[in-house]
DNA sequence: CTTGACCTTGTAGTTACTACAGGGCGTATC
DNA sequence: GATACGCCCTGTAGTAACTACAAGGTCAAG
């Protein structure tokens, strides 16, 4: 599973939580290791130790689930505020969870209005593109489509939001 | 409709395609001022001519087209390299519009993968969002659910593709 | 001793704008 | 005339979440 030849922080018996390089870490997650320093500068992973003579950073199995866990929710389309926040909250294993589920669900709403302007914006391109007959450009249903008033107004004046 | 009083080009006939502060023109396409000038600086929009005393932009209704179409191309999503490959191909009106037709399906299929992946998501946020019972966050189904292997890996491993 | 994989730091680039800061111009009002 | 107000100018920096270098240090193998 994880390197051997000359890796570092390589143990014999590897007890599974033995000490990792940011690539074995990086390996671990699918994070490449200068996203996973770039956690570390913006204070989503705490800095590690350095043991090496090289001044390497030396992570344990804290590290590995935190990000694990970090990854995660990015997978899922959390932004790193939320995440932050989930983060958190995962540390404060006795209080409620109710904030947890503020958070989940006010992503969750995030993504249904995303889909529905998705939906919306399919459908008029839909209606756009297969209305091209291909032939000359100044002819062509896409262009003037996208050109209103150009030659003549053709539809009446809807208006889009666009990230708001 | 458009600003009266001490607006600079205004005229009182008003033919429609007068010189334009930019004010107007960003009123005209729902623009903010500073994205025009923006615009300008990229290359989308080309320079106005500057006549009055103050070094100020003089649109004519060439850049109110051009613009009008920037927008609406935007508004259906199309990033701005498709767009200035739309503007180009729109003025070469004898061309075919073969090319002006690969993109607009490219920019739909783009949009068919982006509702794909996203339909996904929701469906996995949902099954994590329904399973919080709330209780205490050691207990939370959420902070499970993003914690795999923090007390045992419930799931197997999937892996998704995250902006590829 | 050299090669090569790996690590370190720091900086700049990506997308499509948006938000100032600091100043000029033109009209209206006191 | 002085002041206020609204619009315009340039230029720089910030946004989200990384990614891609550049320039160099360390370590084990051949
Ligand atoms: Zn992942
Ligand atoms: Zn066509
Ligand atoms: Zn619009
Ligand atoms: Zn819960």
């Amino acid at each position: 599973m994880s390197g051997q030849s000359h890796r570092k922080f390589e143990s014999m018996d590897a007890p599974a939580d033995a000490p990792r390089s940011i690539g074995d870490l990086a390996v671990a997650t699918g994070t490449k290791a200068e996203t996973i320093r770039w956690y570390e500068r913006v204070g989503l992973l705490p800095a590690p130790a350095r043991q090496g003579r090289g001044n390497y950073r030396t992570y344990g199995k804290e590290h590995l689930d935190r990000l694990s866990f970090l990854r995660r929710a990015r997978d899922l389309g959390f932004n790193l505020e939320q995440v932050r926040a989930l983060l958190d909250l995962a540390d404060q294993k006795d209080q409620d969870c109710a904030a947890v589920s503020v958070i989940a669900r006010a992503h969750l709403d995030a993504i249904e209005r995303k889909l529905a302007d998705l939906t919306v914006l399919r459908e008029e391109l839909r209606r756009v593109v297969g209305q091209c007959q291909h032939g000359r450009i100044d002819e062509c249903r896409i262009i003037e489509a996208l050109a209103p008033g150009m030659k003549e107004a053709r539809q009446s004046g809807r208006r889009s939001a666009r990230r708001g």
